[in-house]
DNA sequence: TGATACCGATCGAGCGTTCGGTCGTCAACT
DNA sequence: AGTTGACGACCGAACGCTCGATCGGTATCA
């Protein structure tokens, strides 16, 4: 991080300083000691404040969109597609954690234009695992009364996994993936033939694989 | 509200502010205003905005504790007693909404032995969801891979209800205890003699008892 | 008499932001 | 080849404002 950019740095002390204390509780002035330059020269590479929690949020959730379509294959069965889904998610919030905080914690700070650009991107993410657990119910490969309460009780399990999880844990990551994805199968009961689905049955990408393609993505370049 | 004293006044405007902006993005004088008092005289009843803040954690966490204390059977199965969790924390996550929003998202603005104090009654909170699951798996009748990951990925599950919940919503409030109920014990697989269990094999209390119960502890009344 | 409830005025600190500069780089023009 | 001027990167100082908190009061009532 040290060979980075100006900019690069700016962002990145930035993200860390936000998930850490909150937009609000975060000084300008500390943004840019952190970045080590002046308040004034901070000025010239951001807008204001606002526009700078904007940015972070928006490349947060652009790269995870990306990422999803990435690695979700819309022509898969529904259990295929919420495995991937279940796992592409825990795996950003894991590589990209700071920013997955951000975005989940500090949408309240903003107002307007920005607010609106950054939920619709959330909401257009979302509605793939509606139509997922949705067309799942349909097809009786999912056992779950109400879709859209199993999304939000498992995005909400999802999101989470960025409050607790630390570097140091006793966890790969992509064993935290498995679980997560283990999880939410049984979350909404899915199985074929009266059999309970298990991952090996969706998929046949170890997650290590997926976890390594989510890195690879996730740091080909930031969208802007 | 408009018949309450001043200092039930205060920290009832104070949830909802810092619920709806966050604590740093709340100003002493915005409470005040909406307290209808002067800021001096909002001096009168708090000592600094920060132990207001800890005053409105603390609360809503011994709310919790002595609700979920009332309601789960120490003495019931493990089953038994994850239904009764997971129906009194979203139950509480409704009733006590804004307070528990606080209590999740403001915690970092605690500092030093507040920030202890609450952390620690959560953790003793917690404690009795991982001691369920893990006797659970023990038992044989949940099947979980990993109980301290099921039991985060169940809390956050729950917390997530405070987050999304809509008082003009389409469900009621016990219907969604349900939901998360069902939910929470397909994801542990939760069985008997090979069959899925539901909530009516686990428990006779229909969930708007309970929701009952819980609003008459939460206001502060006995347990019979 | 003294506690309780309240308030206007004001404190110093810190906030996000701006202003008016300096310094080096590099393409364009004489 | 030497001069010019625009430009990007950067900064010290300060602006106007709001922040949390305090002080010295008054009015009420037991």
């Amino acid at each position: 991080m040290r060979g980075d950019s100006t900019a690069e740095r700016i962002k990145s002390v930035a993200v860390q300083l936000f998930a850490q204390k909150g937009f609000e509780a975060t000084a300008i002035r500390e943004i840019a000691d952190a970045a080590q330059v002046s308040t004034s020269s901070l000025y010239h590479y951001i807008d204001t404040k606002e526009e700078l929690l904007t940015e972070i949020m928006t490349a947060a959730m652009l790269k995870l969109i990306k990422c999803s379509l990435a690695v979700v294959d819309p022509t898969d069965s529904p259990p295929g597609r919420l495995v991937a889904l279940v796992r592409c998610h825990v795996g950003m919030q894991i590589i990209d954690r700071l920013a997955a905080l951000v975005t989940d914690n500090e949408i309240r700070a903003l107002h307007g234009d920005d607010r609106a650009k950054v939920l619709k991107l959330r909401d257009e993410y979302e509605e793939r695992w509606t139509s997922t657990l949705t067309e799942g119910k349909e097809d009786g490969v999912f056992d779950v009364a109400v879709p859209k309460v199993a999304r939000l009780a498992l995005l909400e399990m999802c999101n989470g996994v960025a409050r607790w999880y630390k570097d140091d844990g006793p966890m790969a990551v992509a064993e935290i993936c498995d679980h997560f994805a283990t999880l939410a199968l049984s979350m909404v009961n899915a199985q074929r033939d009266g059999r309970p689905l298990r991952i090996a049955d969706v998929t046949r990408e170890p997650s290590v694989a997926l976890y390594e393609r989510l890195v690879h993505i996730a740091k080909g370049g930031v969208i802007e």
